[in-house]
DNA sequence: TATTAACTCCCCAGAAATGGCGAGTTCGAC
DNA sequence: GTCGAACTCGCCATTTCTGGGGAGTTAATA
């Protein structure tokens, strides 16, 4: 497996198109031996990629049921660091049993195991692979090739970026140190007021570097140009 | 490497305290044989926790004169997603010359590279070595033992998280669904006003959602709640 | 079935944020 | 040495949020 998985990720190197990716993705799900195989990112302008080897009805009923908020699969890697096996993620409540029903009936398999990445700008994807195995023979699977998966998802991540963007490098325009602690104060729940005084600057010098920020980050008002801020990762709350 | 490396990743799943993980940290300057190794790590508590071998006085200096935000290394890492070495990022620059000036003085290897880490609520980290080999050596190790960095960056940072917050899982405060609806087109930069026909729900019932999330969260303002939300990983935006 | 939580609707007054006007200093970079 | 970018200050009118009341319906779950 390690020497199929560096072969793969050499060949990858290759691809130049998000099509090319997803021929690759059907390689991928070969060299890991499963039955199906995800990469999906979100990045943070709400634009959406996903290479994968589900049927399309499935991905089509997905993405048309907004089923991204119900998935534990999404909820769960979105708040974790480490790559998570589905068992472990909560499945209770109605809406998830109905969901996992009907993923279920889709062809999906019962034993998954996905892991999350992050890239700049707030990215955020998943490298999944599911099968059908017993809970013991998948047990043993994941146990073998976490670092593989690790690996494997880091790699189609960054071909992923650099195909979308020419390069995994941001071009996003920093925001001013104070425009940082503007923003920053106004997150941490301080009235406008508040903050200037924090700052020690006046009211009206505070709304210039939330204004300037707010135009920087083309948000529509204060409480859009904290939360792009966050979600770019900017702040440090 | 391979092997020495599983057998460091296993020997620090041992580790409880963020002084055992100096010293593993110390351990694995010798796995990777380089002159210094560094992890850093920028919680989204605004707390910092750095485990490295660098000389002390100059991890003082560094914080002292808060040149995060100077560094090309952490600004450059902080805008991609692929490890990158210190050649190739931008040292143009006064502020960044001086700094470069001062860190060699400090005896910093003039040969770096460095993986960034980003974990949930907006966590980033870097896992740097550094040395003093020659341009073509140093090509020849980095190329060698880039998938190692990143596995060894990807545990290291795994251990951290689970040392200072028991888990890597975030806990989940519930908001209801329609909360999150709210607090989502909040974040995405509508009024309320249009956040309620957004929902086709009165702006009345949408503040009454707003006001539950902000008691929920223990926000003291929409955009407090908002960014609570959003740094506790409650929102997908 | 009982109970809890979520969902939905309405009014008013005071507080806070926004939009639009302008202006001077300092610092590093080309 | 000019140029741009960051930093700092003020005022007024208008729009938008917040805090304080109260109340009925559905859906899930114990």
């Amino acid at each position: 497996m390690q020497g199929r998985l560096d072969t793969f990720i050499e060949g990858m190197q290759g691809a130049e198109t998000l099509d090319d990716l997803q021929g690759h993705i059907i390689g991928l799900r070969d060299v890991f031996d499963v039955e199906h195989l995800v990469y999906h990112s979100v990045n943070a302008s709400g634009g959406q990629y996903a290479a994968l080897t589900y049927p399309l009805t499935w991905v089509d009923r997905y993405l048309e049921q907004d089923y991204a908020r119900v998935d534990p699969v999404v909820q769960g890697c979105y708040r974790r660091f480490h790559p998570v096996d589905w068992k472990r993620l909560d499945w209770s409540g109605k809406q998830v049993r109905d969901f996992m029903g009907e993923a279920q009936d889709a062809g999906v398999g019962q034993q998954g195991f996905s892991v999350p990445i992050r890239g700049p700008n707030g990215q955020f994807a998943l490298f999944t692979v599911s099968d059908r195995r017993t809970d013991t023979a998948w047990n043993k699977y994941t146990e073998r090739h976490v670092r593989d998966m690790i690996l494997a998802a880091h790699f189609v991540n960054q071909k992923a970026l650099e195909i979308e963007r020419g390069t995994d490098e941001t071009q996003q325009r920093n925001l001013s140190p104070r425009e940082v602690d503007a923003l920053t104060m106004l997150a941490m729940g301080y009235s406008r007021a508040q903050a200037a005084e924090s700052l020690s600057i006046s009211e009206h010098t505070l709304r210039v570097y939330i204004e300037s920020a707010r135009f920087k980050l083309n948000a529509s008002n204060t409480t859009h140009a904290v939360a792009r801020a966050l979600t770019l990762g900017l702040l440090i709350v």
